[in-house]
Order: C-alpha cells, then structure tokens, then sequence
DNA sequence: GATTGGCACTCGCGTGCGGGGAGTGCTACC
DNA sequence: GGTAGCACTCCCCGCACGCGAGTGCCAATC
C-alpha cells in the first residue's frame, strides 16, 4: 500500500469535503479525481486513514469526514499555497491606501479579510507593550482636570482624564510635559517605568502630587493590556447557508464577544511572526470555537517596533489555502501602509 | 361586545406570547387570566381583533399572534412601566459609576444592556456635531508631520495626521495653536466654520501654508459625519435557543453590520430625545430587520450639548415594557455619569 | 344584544413503516 | 498489493395515520 496515494487521498477528502460540504466516498473519490486505483483500494486506503485519526465517519454507511487531526496533516504538508489573483491584489492595495488614519486603516484591512474569505475577520489593534513612545501630550481641561495623550510610533494614540485635587499650574504642567518627553521619547513602553521613577526629582514638593499623579496615569495605561482592542467584522458570514451547523453559532458568537478569548489566542499563535498560523478545532481550547478553525498572521513589523495580528476565523471545512493566502496579503498590504 | 375587554384580550395575548413563545388559544387566554368569561367569548373578541388586524393566526387551527399593530398598540397604550428592582439600578450605577473614561463608560453601558434585555444592545457615540469642542492640541510628530487632537466637552477625542511639504516651524505652531484655542474654545462644532475662516490674518504668508492645512483639517474632521460610530453587544444572544427563528438571525447580523442602517434608525428615533423610542417589525424600514423591533432613547443631554442615543433590538416577541424600562435607566445614569 | 355551550372541521405535528440508495467491510481472486 | 463482487448497515425520504389543539358557527340562554 502505498503511502503516497494515501496521503494523496487525504488531500482528495478535504478537498472535496470542503467543495461539497458532505462526506465524500470511495466512489466520489476516483470519479473527480485521477487516483488511476479503483474504489476498492481507496478503500483500504482510507480504512488506513480512519485507523491513523485522520478522517471519521459521521456514521456507518457514510462518507468519510476529515477529523482535526486530518485539518492539520493537510495544513501542514498537503496544501500548496493559492496566490491571490491580481485583480483581487489590486483591489486589496488601493481599497487600503484611501484609508484615512489608523482607524480607518484597521477597519478597511477587517471588512477586506471578512470579504475575501466569506468568514468572521477579526484584527487586533497595534499592541501597545511592543510599539516605541513618541510623544505625550499634557492638556489641561478647565482648572482641575488633565488630559494625558500618548502618541506611539504606530499612530496610536491613548487618552485619560485625571481629576487632580489642586488647581493646576500651567508652568508646571509645562516643565513636566518637556521632561516626559525628554524620558520618553522613542522608548518602548515596556522599558519606561524605569525612566519615569526619575522624574519625581527636580520639582518642588508642592508639585510633586501632580507630576506623581500624571506618572501613575501614563504607567496605569501602559500596563493596561485590556486596551488590547480586537475588531471583528463579517460575523453575518456565521449564518450563510451552508455554513456551519445554524444552532452551533450561539457559542461561536460569545466566544467572539470575549475579547480576552481572542486575544488569548493571538498571543499563543504570535510565536513566528511573519507565519501564517492556523489552530483547529480543539486546538484553540475554547469550548465554542471547537468546530471552527483560526487562521492568523502577524502585521506591521516593519522598523522592528510594533506588532499586531490579524486574522480569519471560519467553520473547521474552511479553505485553507485561501483564507491563509488572503490573510496574509492583507497583512502585507497593512504592514506596508503602516510603515507610511 | 366590550371594548375594554377586547384590549384587555389583546394585552393578555401579548404578554402570554411574549412568555410562552407560543400561539395562544382561547382557552389558555381564560385559565390565565382571569377575564371572567367563557372561550366562545374570547373567541368573538378574538374574531375583531383578527379583523382589526392586531393579531393573526399562523395557520388555521393554531392559536393567535400579535401582528406589528398589536405590538404597537400595546406598546402605545397597554403596556404599563415595569420598574427596575432596587438592586438592578443598584448595579448599574456601579457599575457605571467605576469606569475609567469615556470608551469603557459606553461600553460598560452597552454590555449591561445586553446583560438586562438579553438581547442586542447598541449604542451610538455622542454626536461631534452637537457636542462643543474644548480644547484643539497641536503635536509635531517628526519634522513634518502634525498630528491634530480635538478634545469635545463630552471627553471624546479626535485625531488627524497631518503630513506637510515643509518642515515645522514650532513657533508658528505654538501661536496656531493658541489662537485656534481662543477661536474655538467652547464653540458648538456647527458654529466652527465661521471663526476658522478669518484664522489665517496675521500669519505670514509662507506659514498661510501650514495654517490652512491645519483649518482644513479640522473642518474636514468635523465634517465628517462618519465618526459616528455605533458600538453593539450581546449579539450572542441572537443566537440563544428560543430566540428568532435561527435561520433569520443572517439577516439580521449583516443589518447590525451597517452601521450606516444603525445610524438611520437613531436619527430618524431622535425626536424626543427624552422619550423611550419603539420600532416595530417593518416599521424600521429596514429587510433584515422586519423581524425584530428597536427600543431606544436618548442618553447626555445635560447641559443642554451633546446628544447620542443607546437602545435594545430584540425579536418581535421582546419584552417590551422591561426592555423599555432597562434601556431608560441605563441612559439616565449614563446621562449623570457623563455629566461628571 | 352579549354570552355561552356544543359541535364539526381544519391543520400541524409526531410516529411508525417501507423502499431506495449510498457507502462500507470482507473475501476471494488476479 | 490491487481489484471485483457481494452482503450488510444505516440514513433519508415520502407517506399514511391518529391525536390534539384550536377555531368558527349556531342555537340556546341570560
């Protein structure tokens, strides 16, 4: 039996399961495509298949499905990429450089993805931990209250009130946003804490409740990692017909609401950057996305400094190679605006 | 034939259906409530209200439904307020009351709309148009690029890169700013255009340049009608057992999608901007919505300034008058809290 | 005139049954 | 190892049937 045609038939079963959405048989098999064996030793071949947990039938007397184990043999080594045609790049460069600003950026590259793969897009938002300081601006809103903007290399820009107990004193104000900025400037966020424990010194013990204050709002935000913000788009793909089981989109739909799920994910799969990463089924360890896979790459590592991901999240017969070709076109796409 | 007691037929029908999610019959009607008259008698009653078109039988031999007019005659005069328990208001103005700025106090009330009305909460942002602007900061980022903060009095905070053929003058950009500051502080962004205008006298004419780039942006942005941004909740609960029919939650994910539908249905609700605002059934006007109804009203009214609006859409079948009632409460402290 | 009891009628829905078909596993053969 | 044949399993579909809920109508009653 050769090893080979099995693995040749594995791929058959994806794609056909994938193309049809029901559960292929031996004789469907060799029918569309050329194997040049008959039913029969497809047969014994997928037997092999079964023993081995790579494809299951939904019941006796059924097709052959391809289990998560089986997604994941095909990811892996059955796949050849399917590049992008060039209309659709084209469409992809210029629907992206008409963004107007970084909201406006993430937004277009979602809906893109959501477009182009037909399944739920989800993109996190530049993170905050890995992007360089650029500036910080200090804005004093009528007498008690200050408005403390931060200003990444990414175009980010975070914002909090503080209510302080004093009036404020505009020269100070002054003098502190220059410090801030002399210890911050092109810092990574994680390495500032350490710059500002300095800065207390040099103003008068009056002033330092102020710049005090100020110091624990910058650093309060930074350590923040809720401000992680992930954006989805395209959840109506959940309910086309055909799509996955109608009734197991309930959990699907919570599981998107939970920020913390998504972005749990996203780090787990940011190990190689550049890569497409994929998790099936159960690999994403979450109750409700156990019949749904995750495809996600890294964007905007351009200049070393901020890192992001983005990615696709379809039902477990997703295609593959298109969805991780179309997620990582736009990231490329996105990476390259980004960079400006 | 009473007429009272017809709409007393009419009110049970609804708050029966609402409960049980199922046609309701005669007899059922007069077990659980006490109408102190026969089944033949309810089925007269029944016979007009058919007729009057407030109800309508799925199929013959099945039991009554309320059709778009009977929601909205009940909910125009048959339903009566149901308070929140001390408990619930207790919740919310905590939990309101602990967020931290403007983004996580909407959100905070947006999720507690889901979480009261087990339903879709939506919630517009306050409005740039009708809000004043506060304070205009200007921040160079490099050499030629500036980018421009607006900061509006309900704590909302816009950006725009600026980039510019020239490099930086920081002086120039100093007194742009502070006049800009002095044209604009506590202006209705309506009334903006008009002191903008005359903002370039007095600058020389080789920084004209920068100057009415920086005006130009800044109209631009307010301008810009598409930053009114809807943020949604609970769409899980779409999918939640006994909801809609499953099958015509598609629909309605792609219309919760358009924030542009979602815009449409606040502006056109806004009349009273106090008042609890129902749509019913088609009376949103829009094809995916048909099956579901909108409750909303307005919240941050104090002061007379900003004005936006936070709801609920449901099933048909919703509970009207709790859903009324949550979404009422959760503007009104959201209204205080914003009032700082 | 409104209300009521009685009654025939209509349908939706669940159930059981049977046939057709797709697909498998096994075995004997090349 | 590959192939052909064959019995077997089980899903699915259509259908008939009966039950039950609910209605509409009518004649009787208050």
């Amino acid at each position: 039996m050769s090893e080979d045609r099995r693995l040749d038939v594995l791929r058959a079963i994806v794609e056909d399961y994938v193309a049809t959405k029901e559960p292929v048989g031996s004789r469907a098999l060799v029918e569309r495509h050329s194997l040049g064996v008959s039913p029969a030793t497809i047969r014994n071949d997928m037997a092999a298949l079964e023993e081995g947990g790579y494809i299951a039938q939904p019941h006796t007397s059924a097709g052959r499905v391809p289990t998560d184990k089986g997604y994941r043999l095909f990811v892996d080594q059955l796949s050849t990429v399917k590049p992008l045609s060039s209309p659709e790049r084209r469409a992809i460069g210029t629907f992206l450089e008409t963004a107007q600003d970084l909201d406006d950026v993430v937004d277009r590259a979602v809906r893109l993805i959501a477009q182009l793969t037909q399944q739920v897009a989800v993109v996190q938002y530049p993170s905050l931990r890995r992007s360089a300081l650029r500036h910080v601006e200090l804005v004093p809103v009528g007498l008690r209250h200050l408005l403390v903007v931060l200003i990444t290399d990414t175009g980010r820009v975070e914002q909090r009130t503080l209510e302080l107990g004093t009036d404020l004193d505009e020269s100070v104000v002054a003098r502190l946003r220059t410090r801030l900025n002399v210890s911050a400037a092109g810092r990574r966020l994680s390495e500032l804490p350490v710059a500002l424990g300095e800065l207390t010194d040099g103003f008068a013990p009056a002033d330092q409740v102020l710049v005090n204050a100020v110091v624990a709002v910058v650093e309060e935000t930074l350590a923040q990692e809720s401000e992680e913000r992930v954006v989805l788009a395209g959840t109506a793909n959940l309910a086309r017909v055909g799509s996955t089981d109608v009734r197991s989109i309930g959990p699907v739909l919570e599981a998107l609401e939970e920020q913390v799920v998504l972005l749990r994910l996203f780090s787990e799969m940011a190990e190689d950057h550049a890569a497409v990463a994929v998790r099936i089924g159960r690999e994403t360890q979450h109750d409700g996305l156990v019949e749904t896979s995750f495809v996600t790459t890294g964007y905007g590592d351009e200049g070393g400094g901020s890192v992001a991901r983005i990615g696709s999240i379809g039902p477990l017969r997703m295609d593959y190679p298109g969805t991780m070709s179309a997620v990582r076109a736009v990231a490329r796409y996105l990476t390259r605006i980004l960079a400006q």
